[in-house]
RNA sequence: GCCCAGGUGGUGGAAUCGGUAGACACGCAGGACUUAAAAUCCUGUGGCUUCACGGCUGUGCGGGUUCAAGUCCCGCCCUGGGUACCA
């Protein structure tokens, strides 16, 4: 029994930890509190490798010290358990994918636990849990119940939102309406304005559509233009679906990454993503101003642009509702619909639920300036004739007649509507030409629809206001929305087609030919602000139309892009600022003097960009402003394997659920695919509705399936109930995982999301431990949500982690073998350069320090090795390696498991982390692992010393050179846990052994305070050391050493005596004696002449404790 | 292109404030114990040079600051990570 036995010992200590719950916290106590989180994993079906412990080890030697240390330690683990590979995998083979899950988690449980690690496994949580994800769904009905108040800075409720439409009205730049409009507003009109505001909203919005994996993708989850996950093509795609408004937030995520104690390289990351530029918007005339009649001749009238008569910022809210009425419309509408369309009356071109400024009208004729209105039953409501009215008035101040039919007219006398509609046609035929006809033109319309027709006028933002003198070219995306206003003349054509091709060109495509130039003139003008010069206006896919306006000012003598662009084009170059030859290269830097630029100019550009600001302020044609990078996150996901977004749809209206009915369980459905016609596949759930007055929801919820994860069908129709369409789209694999340390804390609440008092006394992680790789995705999002439940009052803090550690990758190395090419014969790596070989990855435990296997490699792949023809070099068999990632496809993943069984789980912690720093990338190797074990077996062996190997731990006073190496590694272990050095510490350890074994020290009161230090780091090998020592309670809970600095106290240093920086010998000084008697006996020392050479010393520097540097 | 991190023996890596470069470990070489093996222990180990004492040289490259530079400054090269027409 004196043998260091690692597997008993973990095995027993494993087993004692778990009865006891010794790392069970208390959401109460006395002591101050330590939240260590480890980002949760996603429980993958290959389990876990030697990479993935690596982060986890770490944080747990910080979880075992701090309880050390006195505190009330939170550590918990859970699962990130919904993703794609296990619905994946249940498309594949129809097994569910909570059972599959289900099975990984086992896995990664028995994993964790074989590794020793103190987590409290009572606050498990999944987010698959419908217990978990009731509390997603409920933090998803608080953001679409909210809106970004900007002037208070936070999210406040929607419902005040409302009160204040109802007194006050709004207005902006893109949106405004008055108390008594918003009254008149049918719901449908309300709820799309409020989903303007909301943070969780609906909106049409350019996607990053996945045709292969049938979904769509947020930014962070693409590479390289395919998706992450498997690599498939991603296209963009318009999709009408959610999204949270995390926009709203970009300021304040900006600011708070001020406050973290986080690398600089993920804070970096995060600035570049929220991308924050300060600049201004200027507003630029079209030169030729619109010309509604331009073009009509040559185009269809459909396709031309007079019709768009639309208030341009309120026509995205208004074009959905204008579509549901042409496809709904009343059955009054629909007859009248029938006498007038295709000019069935007097060749006159009627259109329907046409958009005229803010309102939607039923029929509208424009070359009469004629609308037909048919008032139906809700027209006749009070509130209605006075908004009616208001509409009425408003029309006929845009010049247009308003002519209105009731339902009863329509109904009982349609004959007498239509020849009263004939005669008030032919009258306006005689008496007023429509505009057009009378040669008024463009005049007319543009003075008529100055404020509701197309604009003429281009909006740009840009950072440097300052070169606005040196504006060649303006330059708008090919889905700029002025595009077709803009395009004309001869030019019309080849621009819409070049348009055309720019917009529809996937990602992948853009990025290969990021080189290429491309771009086509428009045919149109601005006029220059300040010279009134007329500029071109070109369109160039380097212009993107989700950023800024679309639309850029060209100063190709100060922008590369523009450079080259202009460069490709022979468009002029204007040098503004002084510092660069623009003749020969573009001048980007902010710094020199401004020139040729009139009120600008002799100007630095700092001055100039605010002169220039000012400038375009007093002209009212512009103002300073900041932008954003970062774009508002897609919320729904097409897929099965997640939380289903708690949502129902009452008349094409959205709407949450009760919160009583939470949570909204996942249905069963047949298959996990897309329907044939591509709906998302909880729509192939039966009875996929939900009835908000019905009490009970048994709809979902019934209690044995809710265990199990499941949702159940139900005919609520049977049940006489009113029920709506729920939606089908569920959350993306972040939702989960942007809350969850929350649930740590209180993981059992029924209630709450998490309880105020386990809140307040955890308050937010001290350290949390993970990958970089989640710098722009989870770590964004996470900060997101955790400022969004601060302004609702759920949480005290606006920062979810005050310290991030990013542990680096394990890599693996992979082994491979060379096939000369068209046979079967496989050679040594030396020989290989005589034969055309290919690669061929083999599994890296046939292989040791490269020699391969080959009766393994034989037995491993019969089929393919067993007849195989081998050459071996110098009577060796030898393979080459790779450094890459670790994964089954190279068959180079090591186990944990495999590790543990051989050195056990101490060496695997000790030696993951002797490896080199935390946050360092570094190949796994078993070399050196060995040292580890030889490591802990001297460690053992000090306390078995003498002839049988018996354990002995005499209390007899140690010496002063024990107590000093014994302080010595107290001071550096604990610095070195502070600073996450975890590697010097473990070294540290290995310098203590050697030298209490050169002292053959077996002294209580020394060894009993080191296994404290190493018990973080190996703590099974401690407990049981610990234990023998005699004590009954865990070495959990000792007291840390105290480091007590008097051991240390030296009296005499060995100086290194340097000449002119070169270290010739030593001295042997007292420590307090006087630096200049220093200097005086090293300058007699007999060896100082024989380096002196003869000549004088110029300068003796003494540094006490330090060293002597004589200057000859 | 831009941003960030880094470049030290055969290998992983140390050197926290500018003060003896290479701690600790692996590997390698030699030795002890053993019939032998395993385990363990001891010695050596940056390069060049010397029988040796010693000397020269050395932290990606080129300069600089300093009594003294792996460490600070300037310019460049290379590797890894992030990001990509963000105006």
């Amino acid at each position: 029994m004196s043998q260091y036995d690692h597997k008993k010992i973990e095995e027993d200590w494993q087993k004692e930890w778990a009865n006891n719950q010794t790392f069970k916290a208390e959401n109460t106590s006395k002591k101050p509190k330590y939240y260590v989180l480890d980002m949760f994993p996603y429980p993958s079906g290959a389990g876990l490798h030697v990479g993935h412990p690596l982060g986890y080890i770490a944080s747990d030697i910080v979880a075992r010290y701090k309880r050390n240390k006195g505190f009330n330690v939170l550590h918990p683990m859970g699962y990130d358990a919904f993703g794609l590979p296990a619905e994946q995998y249940a498309i594949q083979t129809g097994q569910h994918p909570a059972i599959t899950t289900e099975e990984n988690i086992k896995r990664y449980k028995e994993q964790f636990d074989r590794i020793g690690f103190s987590f409290d496994w009572s606050r498990e949580i999944r987010t698959s849990d419908p217990n978990y994800y009731k509390w997603t769904q409920w933090i998803f009905i608080q953001l679409f119940n909210s809106w970004y108040n900007p002037q208070t800075d936070k999210a406040e409720s929607i419902s005040e939102l409302v009160s204040t439409f109802e007194k006050q009205g709004y207005q902006s730049e893109e949106l405004q309406f008055t108390s008594a409009e918003w009254m008149g507003f049918d719901e449908k009109r309300k709820s799309d304005i409020l989903l303007q505001f909301r943070l969780a909203f609906l909106s049409e919005t350019m996607v990053n559509w996945c045709p292969a994996l049938g979904s769509v993708l947020a930014n962070d989850e693409i590479k390289d233009g395919v998706s992450e996950r498997g690599g498939y093509p991603v296209e963009r795609k318009l999709m009408y679906q959610w999204s949270l408004r995390i926009s709203a937030y970009a300021e304040r995520l900006l600011q708070g990454l001020n406050t973290l104690d986080w690398t600089e390289s993920i804070k970096e990351s995060q600035r570049n993503w929220i991308g924050k530029s300060e600049g201004c918007s200027i507003v630029f005339e079209v030169a030729s101003p619109l010309t509604p009649l331009q073009g009509r001749g040559e185009l269809d009238a459909d396709s031309s642009f007079n019709y768009q008569t639309a208030n341009k910022k309120l026509y995205p809210v208004l074009v959905d509702f204008a579509k549901l009425h042409r496809s709904e419309p009343t059955k009054e509408e629909e007859k009248v619909w029938e006498l007038i369309r295709n000019r069935k009356i007097q060749d006159t071109k009627f259109r329907r639920q046409h958009i005229i400024d803010q309102f939607i009208a039923d029929f509208v004729c424009l070359e009469l300036n004629l609308i037909i209105e048919i008032d139906g039953l809700i027209h006749s409501l009070e509130d209605n004739l006075i908004s009616d009215e208001a509409r009425t008035i408003k029309l006929n101040e845009l010049g247009f007649e308003v002519v209105r039919f009731t339902n009863d007219e329509v109904n009982n006398d349609i004959e007498t509507v239509i020849s009263n509609l004939e005669n008030i046609i032919s009258e306006k035929k005689s008496s007023s030409p429509s505009p057009w006809e009378k040669g008024l033109g463009d005049e007319a319309i543009s003075s008529r629809f100055d404020v509701v027709g197309a604009k003429n006028s281009l909006e740009v933002f840009t950072t440097r206001p300052d070169t606005i003198f040196g504006v060649s070219y303006m330059a708008i995306a090919p889905e700029h929305e002025m595009l077709n206003d803009l395009c004309v003349g001869e030019f019309r054509d080849a621009a819409l087609q070049y348009a055309e091709k720019a917009k529809n060109r996937s990602e992948r495509e853009r990025q290969a030919e990021v080189k290429n130039i491309t771009g086509a003139f428009t045919g149109s003008y601005v006029n220059h602000p300040f010279t009134g010069k007329k500029i071109p206006i070109w369109i160039a896919d380097y212009v993107l139309g989700g950023y800024g306006t679309g639309a850029v000012m060209a100063v190709p003598a100060h922008d590369a892009r523009d450079y080259s662009f202009a460069k490709h084009f022979g468009l002029p170059i204007l040098e503004v600022v002084q510092g660069g030859d623009v003749s020969i290269e573009v001048y980007e830097a902010k710094q020199g003097k401004i020139i040729n630029s009139d009120f600008l100019n002799g100007l630095e550009v700092k001055e100039a960009i605010k002169a220039a600001i000012k400038a375009v302020e007093e002209k009212k044609i512009g103002k300073g402003k900041t932008n954003y990078r970062l774009r508002d996150a897609v919320f729904g996901r097409q897929r099965y394997w997640g939380e289903p977004i708690p949502v129902y749809y009452e008349n094409g209206i959205p709407k949450t659920f009760d919160e009583k009915d939470l949570p909204l369980v996942l249905p069963e459905i047949d298959k996990y695919l897309p329907t044939e016609t591509g709906e998302p596949p909880l729509s192939r759930a039966k009875n996929w509705s939900y009835s908000p007055n019905l009490n009970k929801i048994q709809g979902f919820s019934s209690p044995s399936l809710l265990e199990k994860g499941l949702g159940v069908e139900a005919n609520r129709e049977q049940m006489g109930e009113v029920s709506y369409p729920i939606e089908t789209t569920t959350m993306p694999g972040w939702a989960g995982s942007s809350w969850y340390f929350l649930r740590y804390m209180d993981a059992q609440n029924e209630n709450r999301l998490v309880s105020k008092e386990a809140v307040d006394y955890w308050q937010n992680i001290d350290l949390y431990v993970g990958g970089s790789e989640h710098a722009t995705g989870h770590l964004l999002y996470f900060r997101f949500w955790t400022k969004f439940l601060h302004d609702i009052g759920v949480v005290p803090f606006d920062e979810p982690a005050k310290k991030l550690v990013n542990q680096g990758m394990i890599q693996g190395i992979s082994s491979i073998i060379h096939r000369v090419n068209n046979t079967n014969k496989f050679v040594s790596v030396g020989l290989k350069n005589n034969f055309e070989t290919s690669s061929v990855y083999i599994d890296i435990n046939l292989v040791k320090n490269n020699e391969v296997d080959i009766e393994g490699l034989k037995k491993w792949r019969p089929s393919e090795f067993e007849n195989a023809e081998f050459e071996f070099e110098n009577g060796l068999f030898l393979a080459s390696a790779e450094i890459g990632k670790m994964s089954k496809r190279w068959h180079n993943v090591v186990n944990p498991d495999d590790v543990c069984n051989e050195y056990g789980a101490d060496t695997l912690r000790l030696y993951e982390m002797f490896l080199g720093p935390l946050q360092d990338a570094k190949p796994w190797s078993t070399q050196g692992i060995e040292g580890v074990l030889r490591f802990l077996r001297k460690l053992w062996r000090l306390f078995h010393q003498g002839e049988n190997e018996s354990f002995l731990l005499p209390d007899t006073e140690p010496t002063k050179a024990e107590l000093k190496i014994l302080h010595k590694t107290i001071k550096k272990a604990t610095e070195d846990i502070e600073n996450f050095s975890f590697n010097t510490s473990v070294s540290a350890f290995m310098v203590c052994v050697n030298e209490l074994q050169d002292l053959k020290c077996n002294k209580k009161q020394i060894l009993e305070p080191l296994i404290v230090l190493l018990s973080p780091y190996a703590p099974h090998i401690c407990e049981e050391l610990w234990l023998k020592a005699g004590h009954n309670e865990s070495i959990v809970y000792a007291n840390w050493p105290q480091f007590n600095p008097e051991f240390l106290v030296e009296n005499e240093f060995n100086y290194p005596i340097s000449f002119n920086g070169k270290v010739r010998f030593n001295l042997l000084f007292a420590l307090d004696k006087d630096l200049k008697e220093i200097e005086n006996e090293v300058l007699a020392n007999e060896q100082t002449l024989k380096y002196l050479e003869g000549k004088p010393a110029k300068k003796v520097i003494v540094v006490k404790g330090k060293i002597v540097n004589v200057v000859v």
